[in-house]
DNA sequence: CATGCACCTTCCCATCATGGTAAGGTCAAT
DNA sequence: ATTGACCTTACCATGATGGGAAGGTGCATG
């Protein structure tokens, strides 16, 4: 299989299938004489188990890590679990932030009159004429 | 005022200062006699404006845009409003994704029994071998 | 005065995931 | 034989940031 067919069927660019290949992600792909990659099945289905990590936030060496682990037989389930346990501290980490972004933003934008004047608390604060608001810890939800 | 002092004022790195320079963020610092960058207070001021824009997660362009506000004497507050809820939406969105994510592994984590066999939901899924959980819609916060 | 240290300058490279483009090779169908 | 779709490698770009090299500046101390 091409690696355009292989992209269209893992849902990986071409680009992307090559990059992963550059950096030792996957092994280099098989080539037919005319110097073309050659994919299989299971090429495919390595590039799709990259694809849904990656769907899910995973970074690059963590999906090292999971590929390893795929193919692990003797695995423990307890090392795939800590790995997504810290990933998600990480992805808590990263939405605390971006929460705490949306507040600051959402408490100065009600502030702003938003009509023709130039008065304009989010330009103050930015200036630094005013504070910042500090928005109140949204606890984390939980599943 | 030497750009490590700036930097150290203003809460933006040297490297920062230069950069926003030479994308044309910030006019061109004045030079003293040895070719070094000479900054005032306004100059620590408009870093410092753009640090807490940073800090609120605006982008490049955005921060470009919130810079001509701030100079703009004549500038409606309707106009940084939009800005500002426009950023919001952003955030939102990036948080939606984000959550969605963590979710998704919250439920696959809960299922893994993360002892020693190999068994485990999280690499089945990303496998492919069984679809991946689709969390509840989790509703945004609002302030 | 000389040496050293802290600081500055420019320039290049790296990240991370991704895309764009250019110049050229392969292959199947017309 | 030509065309068009596909492939190859190689380089450049993003955005925000840092690292480092090679070399200049300026001040304090011996």
């Amino acid at each position: 299989m091409q690696i355009g067919q292989a992209a269209r069927a893992s849902g990986v660019s071409t680009k992307m299938i090559r990059h992963y290949e550059a950096i030792g992600l996957i092994p280099a792909a098989d080539r037919r004489s005319s110097n073309y990659r050659d994919y299989d099945h299971d090429d495919i289905h390595r590039l799709g188990f990259i694809r849904r990590a990656r769907d899910l936030g995973f970074s690059m060496p963590e999906i090292r890590d999971l590929l390893r682990l795929w193919g692990e037989g003797n695995r423990s389930s307890a090392e795939v679990k800590q790995l997504a346990e810290k990933h998600i501290t990480d992805l808590d980490a990263r939405i605390g932030l971006l929460r705490e972004m949306r507040d600051t933003l959402s408490i100065l934008s009600h502030a702003c009159d938003g009509d023709s004047r130039p008065h304009c608390p989010i330009i103050e604060s930015l200036a630094g004429e005013v504070p910042l608001p500090r928005p109140q810890l949204a606890e984390p939800a939980t599943v």
